[in-house]
DNA sequence: ATGAAAGCGCTAACAT
DNA sequence: ATGTTAGCGCTTTCAT
């Protein structure tokens, strides 16, 4: 299977030998261009097929100096981008919108970083025409890497900083942090907590804000901190129903922590909704309908953003238009979120 | 931040110039050759930082015809690689190593073999130097694309037909279910039953000879078909309990069923493991720790199986050896399991 | 409409 | 030890 030398895969060479046209014309035809004639374009397609010749991407990216190929890079420990099934429907919605522009999808993970570098050469080295990148914490110096590296990048959340140069998607995580918390008090609920995600992270601090919006005489001892794991909700409940007792609502800032939260209130013998409502973030499905009771929380539709981010990036690589009009500036995006309500609030 | 015509990238020629040598030279250095004396290696080295030259890889992949990244190509609707951590684990251990020996990871996700087309134009078209191919299904033409494209593959579980030209990575699913079944056994059950994955998967089928080495003449009835996602699990479970209602243990043949299963068996009441005792496979962390009770599994190390699929495929990528000595032919390997005792049984 | 020819940036013989 | 040179396979002017 891999013994070396055998069978070479044909070149447009040879593909214009036998269809006895020049290797130019070949190309043409190869590459859908306008302007050969019905019969060599016949010709020159038999011989593709007779001979199975696939263009060498190398070279032709060599003058070209196109991939066809995007980056997704993740700042984030290995362990949480595959646990997390959030970036698992990200990557889906990326994949599908590159697949439909025949772009490939090459995954870049780093652990720490110490691979940062080896993230800048390889971007720096023109494998790809562009890149996603996801999950910065504050100060990530992974989008000025990409930039140095002189390539095009789309982040995904709202970057620390603000520069509108800068290209990203994200939801609406305040405002759909003020329904969540708006929800909670109309049904009734008093003493409303929040168990924040890591806060060097801008989701969780718009989250976080968002919750202050509507309850901005909070007392502290009602946010805690946690990591968006299931261990980190659980740790924030915990903590929560020490400081403070009498608790009887909280707002999750994600499901996957929510659902650590409702298992410490289980074995606490809370009963949830009844004696503590609990509001999620994301509504990641596999994980927000499992729960047990299932779990009331804020719907982000995580694919079509992943789909939205690989489409911004591959707007921006297109060439600028040449109609004199001048080109529509691609800008940031920002998705809607909606309450979906379950039985946990 | 995608400006068009902008800071040209160096070339090798600019790096050679400005160090004052030749551009072979200047590639010696950059490929860390021997021979070539201190004070110009240094040069070079001067030129290449303060120029901040990278090479450009379709160049070199041009005439070496090397990419130093290899393909993941997954079997499997995206839905499932992206919701089942047995991937999430494998395709870390594959990063690990592929990271380790500065390959990149390209996924190639397929939705159907509709997509095979695409994925066999993209092996062809020589952007890898190799393929890891998952989670086949009986029939499965992926692995006879990849070696139409010329591509060197190994396979990620046995394969349903034998060829030992044909390289794989498994556990030993066999033995482990033997195992599995043999502690249930030694715990006084008497009516096991067994929820098996897809049964087009070998993977599944190997499982359910374990249970028959151990329990030849199961009843029927006690066996039944998932499809390794929770909700198969739950369907089988119920499925079980109206055939058999005397069971009084289940070996699930994966981690995640199980999960499933014992949502059911709670549902209706059954107290797991006092009234029926539950036996995973996988031992995958993130489900069996948290089901609940937690599970008591077969486990097998996969990311450590990711690892050496990649090892195996780079190795088998390498040049023959010279030595006279023959090649040591690279061989498929099967890796153990164990018996993880937690609660559920 | 088609072909000839000039590179894209790099590595690897081959010379020296 | 270093330089010269010939391509790798392709696209793309520029002629025709």
């Amino acid at each position: 299977m891999s013994e070396p030398g055998f069978a070479p895969r044909p070149t447009l060479e040879a593909v214009a030998a036998r269809a006895g046209v020049s290797r130019a014309t070949a190309s043409r035809v190869v590459n859908g261009s306008e302007g050969v004639r019905a019969p060599l374009v016949e010709r020159v397609r038999r011989a593709v097929d007779e001979l199975g010749y696939v263009p060498n991407q190398a070279a032709r990216t060599l003058v070209t100096r196109r991939n066809d190929a995007i980056a997704v890079v993740v700042a984030e420990p290995e362990t949480r981008f595959f646990t997390d099934p959030f970036f698992a429907q990200q990557v889906r919605g990326i994949s599908r919108e590159l697949t439909a522009h025949d772009n490939q999808l090459v995954l870049l993970l780093t652990e720490g970083t110490a691979d940062y570098q080896r993230v800048g050469r390889y971007l720096a080295g023109g494998h790809v025409d562009g890149a996603l990148i996801f999950s910065l914490h504050a100060e990530d110096e992974l989008p000025a890497l990409a930039r140095r590296a002189g390539v095009p990048t789309v982040i995904g959340g709202r970057p620390g900083w603000s520069d509108d140069r800068t290209l990203y998607v994200d939801c609406d995580n305040r405002g759909g942090a003020r329904d969540a918390v708006r929800y909670l008090l109309g049904l009734g609920r008093r003493q409303v907590a929040h168990i924040a995600g890591p806060l060097d992270q801008t989701a969780s601090v718009d989250r976080l804000d968002g919750f202050r919006d509507v309850l901005p005489d909070a007392d502290p001892r009602l946010i805690v901190e946690g990591d968006f794991t299931p261990e980190g909700g659980a740790r924030a409940m915990t903590a929560l129903l020490e400081r403070v007792p009498d608790l009887d609502a909280v707002f999750v800032a994600s499901d996957v922590m929510a659902s650590g939260a409702l298992r410490v209130l289980r074995t606490v013998g809370r009963r949830v909704p009844e004696d503590v409502a609990v509001v999620g973030f994301d509504d990641m499905v596999s994980v927000a309908e499992w729960t047990d009771p299932p779990l009331t929380t804020v719907h982000q539709d995580i694919e079509e953003m992943g789909r939205l981010m690989a489409g911004l990036l591959l707007r921006t690589l297109e060439p600028p238009a040449q109609g004199g009009a001048e080109p529509v500036r691609a800008a940031s995006i920002v998705t809607p979120t909606r309450l979906v309500v379950r039985a946990s609030a």
